[in-house]
RNA sequence: UGGGGUGUAGCCAAGCGGUAAGGCAACGGGUUUUGAUCCCGUGAUGCGCAGGUUCAAAUCCUGCCACCCCAGCCA
C-alpha cells in the first residue's frame, strides 16, 4: 500500500502476541473482537480499533468477532446495529462468520451469576442507588459495607430469581460482586453486576428485566467466545483487576487477557460518541453522517476513501501514550490515495468571465485534455474552447504582489490544455467591481502543437461559457477552531461554505453519484447528486496542497 | 493528598545495555502546461528532571516533576 507498510514496526500488542505464541499459550491461537455498543455511529477512533483487531486476526491466522455489546437496552437501537455493520463493510472487513451479540449469552450470564451467588461471591443488595453511591467511599477513603452484604446464599438465590421474574421495580435491588469495600481500586468495591431494567430489548424483547453490567458481561463474553487478547482503551485499565477476578472465580471456557492501548484523538475534532451524539441532537450538524463529522459515515459522505482511512490507521501507532494526531496526517493519507486514483476535470468555483477579443468564431473548438498526468490509461477527453470562458476569480489580480504567476493587467498566462492569453482590459461596473476581462490569445500556442517556444510562468484552469454544467459545491473546514475542542464555544462558524455558482466542464455529465475527481489546481471532489434546481452537487473532499497560500502569508 | 497509567523532535513512533529507524509537518533545491504530483537534501551530543550502577545507559537502580484515567444501577 505504501512504504510505511513495508517496514512496519511492531507495536507492543503484537510483541505480546508473539511472545504468547512462542510459549504456546491459547493452543497457539489468536482471537480478537471488536465490541461496539449499538448506541451511536462509529467514528475514526473505532476505525483504529477495527483495523487493529481485524488486522491482528488476519496477521496471525486467527479470528475476529464483531460483537454488539447490547447490554443496556435503554440506550441502544437496531438502527445503530445496521449503521455499524454498514461502516465495517465499507472499511473492508468481514465478519459473516463471526457476528455475535452479548445478548446471545444472557442465559449463560445468568447461570454464571447464580454460580457466583452459590459460591458466596455475589449478593443481592436492596439499598437504593443513592445509598450505594454514598457508601462507595471516595478516591482516598474506603467504602462502607452494605447491611445486605451477608445475606445467606439461599436468600440471595431466591431474591435473584425473583429479580429475574420481574417481581421488583427498577432500582429496588441489584446484584453485587462480593469483593472488598475497602479496595483502593473503586471498581473492586462490590461492583454491581446486574440491575433491574424494565425496558424492552431490541433483540430479546421482554424476555429479560434484569441486564448485566459491562464488566461482567464483557469478561464472560470474551471467555465464552474464546477471545485470547481482549484489546480495549486505557480507561479500562482500572477494570482489569475486576476482569481477572471474574476469570478467577468462575470456571470459564477460556482465559482471555485484557490489554489496553490509548485512544485516538485528532486535533480539531472529537472522538467521543457521547459528544458527537450531542452535535447531532442539538442540530449543530445535519446528522451522524454530516460530511464534517469524524464518523465513518460522515467521512464516507465527505468522499474520504476506505483505503485512505486504513492507511491512516496504519500510520498511527498503537501505544499507551496519550496522543493527539494532527489532521495533516489524515489529510496526507487522503491525498495520496486520491491523487493516484482520481481522474482530473476542470471546474471553476467562483467564475470570472473572460472574453477573447481576437477569437473570431462564435463556434467552439475542441482541445484535448488528459484525464491523469501520470496515468495514460485513464485516457483523455475533449474540452470546448471558444470566445467566452470562465476562470477562477482568484486567478486574476489587478494589483498583484510579486511572484503572482496568474492573470494580471498586461500579463500572459496559459489556459491549461489550450492557449496562452494576454489580459488587455478590465471591465468594471460603476461601483468598481470587476465584471469581465478582455483578453487576446496567441494562436501559435495551442497545447500540443509545438508551434511556439513561448513560455509563461502560470497555467490556470478554465471552463467554456458555452459548454458547461452548473454546480453547487460544498466546501468544508474543521468543525472546531480549537485544536482540542472542549465545548460548543469552540465550534467553527465557517465549517461549511456553499458555492452555488460553480461551473464544471461538460464532460462531467458522465459522473455517477459517488464518483471522485480532482478539479485541477483546486482539490478533490465527490459528486453527490443533482439538486432539485438542476445543479450538480459536489462535496470538496480536500484541497490540493497550496504552496502559493503559504507564500502569500509570509 | 488513594489507586492505575504515561513521558524519545512541532505531531506520531521505533528502540528492550553497545553509542538515537521511519512517517507526517516544516524548511531548502530540482522536474513540471495543476504554485499539484514526483525527486533530492536539512533536523535530537539528545530520550521529562536529578543522581547512581557500568568500559558503555533512552534502555538497569533511586529520588523527584509533569500529564492522563477512576467515586454510573453507562460502555
Amino acid at each position: 500500500m505504501n512504504t510505511n507498510s513495508k517496514n512496519k514496526s511492531k507495536n507492543f500488542i503484537r510483541h505480546i502476541i508473539d511472545a504468547d505464541l512462542k510459549q504456546g499459550k491459547n493452543d497457539s491461537k489468536v482471537c480478537t473482537r471488536f465490541p461496539p455498543e449499538p448506541n451511536g455511529f462509529l467514528h475514526i477512533g473505532h476505525a483504529q480499533s477495527i483495523c487493529l483487531n481485524f488486522g491482528i486476526a488476519k496477521e496471525f491466522n486467527g479470528k475476529c468477532y464483531l460483537r454488539f455489546d447490547d447490554t443496556n437496552p435503554a440506550k441502544e437501537k437496531e438502527d445503530f446495529v445496521t449503521a455499524i455493520k454498514e461502516d465495517i463493510d465499507w472499511l473492508g472487513f468481514e465478519y459473516e462468520e463471526s457476528l455475535t451479540y452479548a445478548s446471545d449469552y444472557f442465559e449463560d450470564f445468568y447461570q454464571y451469576a447464580m454460580q457466583l451467588i452459590a459460591d458466596g461471591n455475589a449478593y443481592v443488595d436492596s439499598q437504593n442507588s443513592d445509598e450505594i453511591k454514598n457508601t462507595r467511599g471516595t478516591l482516598s477513603e474506603p467504602g462502607i459495607e452494605s447491611a445486605y452484604r451477608n445475606r445467606s446464599i439461599n436468600e440471595n438465590e431466591g431474591l435473584f430469581e425473583r429479580m429475574r421474574s420481574g417481581e421488583f421495580e427498577n432500582g429496588e435491588n441489584v446484584l453485587r460482586a462480593k469483593i472488598d469495600m475497602a479496595s483502593p481500586n473503586i471498581n473492586l468495591r462490590d461492583p454491581i453486576i446486574y440491575r433491574i431494567l424494565h425496558v424492552e430489548h431490541q433483540r430479546t424483547g421482554n424476555d429479560w428485566c434484569i441486564y448485566p453490567m459491562y464488566d461482567f458481561a464483557h469478561t464472560l463474553s470474551d471467555a465464552i467466545e474464546g477471545i485470547t487478547h481482549s484489546l480495549c482503551t486505557l480507561e479500562f485499565e482500572d477494570h482489569r483487576p475486576l476482569y481477572e477476578w471474574f476469570l478467577d472465580q468462575l470456571e470459564l471456557p477460556s482465559q482471555p487477557r485484557q490489554i489496553e492501548f490509548s485512544r485516538l484523538n485528532i486535533e480539531h475534532t472529537l472522538t467521543s460518541k457521547r459528544k458527537l451524539a450531542t452535535l447531532v441532537s442539538n442540530g449543530t450538524v445535519t446528522g451522524w453522517d454530516d460530511p464534517r463529522m469524524p464518523t465513518l459515515s460522515g467521512m464516507r459522505k465527505r468522499g474520504y476513501t476506505a483505503s485512505s482511512i486504513r492507511d491512516f490507521c496504519s500510520r498511527v501507532g498503537i501505544t499507551k501514550k496519550d496522543k493527539s494526531i494532527q489532521m495533516a496526517l489524515l489529510e496526507n493519507s487522503v491525498r495520496e490515495d486520491l491523487d493516484i486514483n482520481s481522474p482530473r476535470r476542470m471546474a471553476v468555483i467562483e467564475p470570472l468571465k473572460i472574453i477573447i477579443k481576437n477569437y473570431d468564431s462564435d463556434e467552439v473548438e475542441y482541445v484535448d485534455a488528459v484525464n491523469h498526468p501520470k496515468n495514460p490509461e485513464m485516457g483523455k477527453r475533449k474540452m470546448a474552447f471558444g470566445k467566452e470562458l470562465y476562470i477562477e476569480t482568484t486567478d486574476f489580480m489587478e494589483d498583484p504582489p510579486s511572484k503572482f504567476f496568474r492573470l494580471k493587467p498586461g500579463g500572459e498566462v496559459r489556459l491549461r490544455f489550450a492557449y496562452i492569453i494576454k489580459c488587455e482590459e478590465v471591465i468594471k461596473d460603476e461601483a468598481g467591481n470587476i465584471l469581465e476581462i478582455h483578453c487576446t490569445y496567441d494562436t501559435d500556442t495551442k497545447s500540443g502543437t509545438g508551434q511556439s517556444e513561448k513560455k509563461v510562468k502560470g497555467t490556470i484552469h478554465w471552463v467554456s461559457a458555452k459548454e458547461n454544467r452548473p454546480a453547487s459545491v460544498n466546501l468544508f473546514e474543521t468543525l472546531f477552531n480549537h485544536s482540542e475542542p472542549k465545548s460548543e464555544a469552540d465550534i467553527n462558524p465557517n465549517s461549511l461554505t456553499v458555492c452555488r455558482n460553480a461551473i464544471v466542464e461538460k464532460s462531467i455529465d458522465e459522473a455517477n453519484s459517488g464518483d471522485r475527481f480532482q478539479f485541477e489546481r483546486s482539490g478533490y471532489f465527490i459528486f453527490e447528486q443533482k439538486t432539485n434546481d438542476g445543479l450538480m452537487q459536489f462535496n470538496r473532499i480536500i484541497t490540493l496542497r497550496d504552496s502559493w497560500a503559504k507564500i502569500k502569508k509570509n
